[in-house]
DNA sequence: TGTCAAGAAACGAACGTTCGTTTTATGGTT
DNA sequence: AACCATAAAACGAACGTTCGTTTCTTGACA
């Protein structure tokens, strides 16, 4: 199949990207091998090659799109009119974080990149980008909460944001080892330790 | 050496373990091949395969090292007397955190744990029994706040303790990715977002 | 008919592991 | 006290396998 379009070119990559990420998901990035991608993708080597230079480009193709689906949907969440209260905030977050590292979940390969991310400075740079992306959003969600009045206006928009960005992959950690920790679970232990004035919003 | 004495055997097990985890943290435990266990223990294959059976087998003995050092100042934490405010407990946790996840530190495997005990069940073991001790302690701190009256008495102690045991590795991979993320400035995430009462303690 | 995506086979390298051999400390016998 | 037989510890070359990757061939479409 020759001069073929480039819609097909772009088709054909993200065919190759998707039977990577199930063989990721299914056996993690290590103990996938070339093979079962090719076996995954229904192609030969030569045909994975000619799109991706080497594995290394395959992961990081992938590791890019994990918290994707993540970010879009706490985005909306923390644009949301009426403004959310932060605990059915989390608690949504958290679902969707359960929905997202469930059986074929993106969300199971989040370890691996943050290990990758140790040794592999390629990978830093994506990881850091979705790392970064997610904690913004909550900077600007915060500025809201501050905005509205519901906490002082000299708060650390930042040093806050940073904080409750670090519950969800605390949040996600114990989902995938013990799988023991709900969203409602996670909504009244922030209930229990938050300020009042930060559950309580206008109708 | 032959009818060597007890300790003699177990101080060579524990010089396989340290040098695989130097191995470990330095290069990532995948990327570390056996010939460098061997070279950085000073012994053959023939000696390292004496004492354990597979790779698996000493990365298994590694992984349950990760968080001791971890707990046991967690414990103190939690225990000391007069019992410590909320958030002097996270920033101390978090200047920990900090001290063991630096240049050489065994908290930089964390992440490669979880990542393994995703897809292998042995050490899925591992890591869930020291997330569940870290876990317990949270719990204990809680209840010894209800008891002193800084929470309400049917403040559901279990749930705050997974949710503060969350911010944990939360903060941890946000040091391990970007770096930029200090224990003052966590405590002051904290401080601005926890009920008062928490925080103020009697002298 | 010429071009190029895709297939198939095979490559060298590196992996974890094994195993036959050598070294060395020990304890019973002089 | 000196010796040696013995068993355990350590060695390290080599194993078979599997890896990621490359090369050469094929065949369908422009």
């Amino acid at each position: 199949m020759p001069r073929v379009s480039e819609e097909h070119l772009e088709r054909r990559r993200r065919q190759i990207v998707d039977a990577a990420r199930a063989c990721f998901i299914r056996k993690g990035v290590h103990a996938t091998s070339m093979q079962d991608i090719f076996a995954e993708a229904g192609l030969s080597a030569g045909a994975v090659y000619r799109y991706f230079k080497s594995k290394n480009e395959i992961i990081e193709a992938n590791i890019s799109t994990v918290v994707g689906d993540m970010h879009a949907f706490f985005d909306e969440l923390s644009h949301a009119d009426p403004l959310l209260p932060l605990d059915e905030v989390i608690e949504q977050l958290a679902a969707k974080v359960v929905d997202l590292s469930g059986e074929n979940g993106p969300l199971r390969l989040a370890p691996e990149a943050w290990a990758l991310a140790v040794h592999d400075p390629e990978i830093a740079t994506y990881v850091a980008a979705n790392v970064t992306a997610l904690r913004e959003t909550w900077t600007a969600y915060m500025s809201r909460l501050v905005q509205a009045g519901f906490l002082p206006a000299d708060t650390d928009v930042v040093a806050v944001g940073k904080t409750l960005f670090a519950v969800v992959p605390g949040f996600l950690v114990q989902r995938l080892v013990l799988g023991d920790f709900s969203p409602e679970e996670l909504r009244r232990g922030v209930r229990a330790l938050t300020r009042e004035s930060m559950l309580t919003l206008p109708t």
